[in-house]
DNA sequence: GACATATTCAAACAACTGTTTCATACTATT
DNA sequence: AATAGTATGAAACAGTTGTTTGAATATGTC
């Protein structure tokens, strides 16, 4: 009974000037908002401390965007058109061979992590909307995941010799995955067990080129055995590795 | 000002009985309030909601427990005592070689995901706590991540042949963890692109062993690289790898 | 049975939440 | 200068939160 009122509810009176004169109260809101969602999540965060942190009024938020719900729609969409994303599309994009892009895919995914300044939001919120999720995890998922996963799994697919449907395809690609996100989500964790982590841009990429290395030894080693036998399998959630 | 509270008001009289008769009520209220606490959070969880639940008077919690966080805290104390740290803990006892023990620590760490009975509170109560800590995240810490990351270290700095100071016996600690925990942090994330995952016990070891695979690759190939050049290097952050 | 203690209950408390209201100041067009 | 539309301000609203209170009930002890 609160989500669908976030529109409309909403005056109608904003649409006009939407992308004329950038409203600096609206901008401000949005830039502060977009720190606190991302370190209290969406819950936890107060509408009084973000106005207050952003030298506005409490009734600002509900002008300029409806109520609660819609700021943070907001954030989240702002968040999530930042060049981060555009980064790792680039990366998937360029005609070198597939070890290299997949290194740039990591590099490029995980350099957005060390620096502080604004697309740490994107990953932040991420967190906290997989932690519990509000309405915008749907647009959230759809925006990021849908797009961007399948991408990764044609291009581990072809570096294993499997089509991206098989289950194979699906493991490495997660792990591939896994290894990146660890360091946002467990950020704490990491903390406490190395002080000395620091995300230096350096160590980020002696991080993101380990993963790769990582990565890369299991499946050049797995493509090298399947293609030894000179079997080349196209059906679906095939083991094609004989297991234990 | 609400933390510190939770010990100092708790009433003194329940001290006594703690370990006599098992109260059923307040053993019901825990066992609610772990459901309740593990996947809405620390905060968005109410006590009402857990009274309810539990078919308990909303003074029940404070009764029995103090206040919320003291509810709180001992839930997070009693689902660290679950088995599956132990057996996580008994993995790395065993006296296997190497690569057996790490796969059954794998193989024990991502079975306790699997199963959605008991020991899953302790991972959604973890990414909970990732994500917006509490005063518990320190107590978390200390008796999950301390105890254990240190040994994990040591395992993997003898399966490549460095110490467990260095920082790439940390990488690939990071990297095995890392495709554990995706299966727990990124779980609606994955279901959304992989609507096959079902976490069957079957799947379960299946991606298990599959994680095991992919870093034994790396870890077996790396030592034996090292180890051709006969060289011993035991200065902590070396880089033995050609960097590019 | 009498008594003291342990536990439960309904009701209220104070604090905080998102949201709304309405008056006021601002700004540009006529 | 007058006016309409835009933006901000202080105050209050209704709802929910954790917590407390004091009476009522259960439980065991003498």
């Amino acid at each position: 009974m609160n989500a669908n009122r976030s529109q409309a509810n909403m005056r109608t009176v904003k649409r006009s000037r939407r992308s004329a004169t950038s409203d600096p109260t609206r901008d401000k809101l949005l830039d502060v908002a977009g720190r606190i969602f991302a370190d209290r999540g969406y819950r936890a965060a107060t509408i009084r401390q973000i106005c207050v942190a952003a030298g506005a009024n409490i009734a600002a938020v509900n002008y300029h965007f409806g109520d609660k719900l819609g700021l943070y729609a907001e954030v989240v969409r702002q968040s999530m058109q930042a060049a981060e994303i555009e980064n790792v599309r680039n990366a998937l994009d360029q005609s070198a061979p597939p070890d290299e892009i997949l290194r740039a895919v990591i590099r490029a995914r995980l350099r957005s992590i060390g620096r502080g300044d604004l697309p740490d939001w994107h990953f932040k919120i991420l967190a906290h909307e997989l932690a519990q999720p509000t309405p915008a995890l749907q647009q959230l998922v759809n925006k990021v995941g849908r797009p961007l996963f399948p991408r990764l799994l044609e291009l581990i697919g072809r570096m294993i010799d499997l089509p991206a449907s098989d289950e194979k395809t699906r493991l490495c690609t997660i792990s591939v995955m896994g290894q990146i996100v660890v360091y946002v989500f467990a950020a704490p964790l990491l903390k406490g067990a190395w002080p000395e982590l620091k995300l230096t841009p350096e160590q980020v990429d002696r991080i993101a080129d380990h993963i790769a290395d990582f990565s890369l030894s299991y499946m050049q080693n797995f493509r090298s055995k399947t293609s030894a036998r000179s079997i080349k399998r196209t059906k679906r959630t095939v083991k094609p590795r004989a297991s234990k």
